[in-house]
DNA sequence: ACCTGAACACCGTTCAAGT
DNA sequence: ACCTGAACACCGTTCAAGT
């Protein structure tokens, strides 16, 4: 926890300004702020510095922004048994969304950098190995298992807390309900049968995202859907 | 198809800059520079006319981006019968990874505006909704399923597709390369012993994307896990 | 209706200079 | 080693003015 300061940069006693310091002010910034408003240079101002003091500790915005991500994820680790592979995974999607929804403006940063991730958990990708290997995926069915499990974590997560853009959201809001008000019966008659249930509750036909409306029983679903076909690929 | 400009505006006879061939020009950019150098800016240089003139015919950023995304997706549509919904969907999956790979950059814009689908492909959405309603899926279930239907064919395609910062792109290789060699035997037993056949090949443990390395196998894997798991919660 | 030309308020990043 | 202060080369967006 680092005490925050309003207005212009200081020259007084505390000067410690850490790569922790920072991404804990990075990850409450865009927390509060979102993405899109998210800059190097309110950063800087949160922290009570110049821009460029920032860049002495992390040298590039996306370095910011890898780092904020790791910065969220780093804790995740289920404690389920893990000779219960079911159980285990479980638990994982279902911490894993936990901590999503504690910080739902990164999800789009997650997919983004999945390949820039030299600061990721490899702790759990070794657990994850682990788990699969002892419910028996082995050769490269366990690379493939693996990665059915890494976009299963990932993808639904993400795509639920997508997020309109912050400055227009109310203008794209009115544009989608008529939208989707206006898909008529004889063109589109499973989403006009089915309007009440579907309309801003699931995907592509909503305007709000998973921070008002969550998807959590199409999610317990998901989970369920991805455990299953894991055990069917198993005996393939 | 629309000839393209170089250098400044100009003032000449062809003066149609419609809304379709700004998106042609968007998807050829992005393309091109990828999404970190895309700019409207240089998006009107290559239109051959001032910035302005693109906000007369779009009226944000975001929206470009939006109507690319959906201007690259609007053709998708699987041919197979839709009574055998396991053979749809798993043309549906195919296709689609089909598309991306032709666009790979837009691959993140893909979820960061899953949301904001005004001008999406609703046509298909019905279509996806039949082919499970005709497999049986009804009621609250039929949600769900769609719903595992949409992630699964976004979420896989986009994180395999992720790209690395443009820029810097040869730092963070470097930086991945060495952390991923770096981990141990015993720290890492799992990802140690399959080091040969994880690493820049499995997320998370790569510095290539899809682009040049495909996850092939996996996909086909994945598509597999998805169906089986539909299978399984139709008669859950 | 459609575009120009120029302006405004921002960015990320760099770097000499200070301490 | 760490940060200041100011600069550079860009942005998205707006808007009077032209045609």
């Amino acid at each position: 926890m680092q005490s925050v300061k309003r207005g212009r940069p200081h020259q007084d006693s505390e000067r410690t300004l850490t790569q922790d310091s920072i991404l804990d002010q990075a990850v409450a910034l865009i927390d509060e702020v979102g993405l899109e408003k998210f800059s190097v240079r309110a950063l800087a101002q949160r922290l009570g510095v110049f821009p460029g003091a920032i860049y002495w500790h992390l040298p590039t915005r996306n370095m910011v922004l890898a780092g904020s991500v790791n910065h969220c994820l780093k804790d995740v680790e289920p404690l389920a048994d893990p000779s219960d592979w079911k159980a285990w995974l479980t638990e994982l999607l279902h911490e894993y969304r936990a901590i999503v929804r504690r910080h739902p403006n990164i999800a789009p940063l997650i997919v983004t950098q999945l390949i820039s991730n030299a600061g990721a958990n490899f702790k759990l990708v070794d657990t994850i190995l682990d788990v699969l290997t002892r419910a028996g995926f082995q050769g490269e069915k366990l690379y493939h298992a693996y990665d059915i499990v890494i976009t299963a974590k990932v993808g639904f997560v993400t795509m639920e807390h997508a997020a309109l853009p912050a400055e227009e959201a109310e203008s794209w809001t009115e544009v989608m309900k008529t939208t989707i008000a206006g898909l008529d019966e004889t063109g589109y008659p499973n989403i006009y049968k089915h309007r009440a249930g579907l309309a801003n509750r699931h995907f592509i036909l909503r305007w709000e995202n998973g921070v008002t409306n969550p998807l959590d029983a199409s999610f317990e679903a998901h989970v369920y859907a991805t455990i299953e076909g894991l055990r069917m690929l198993l005996t393939r």
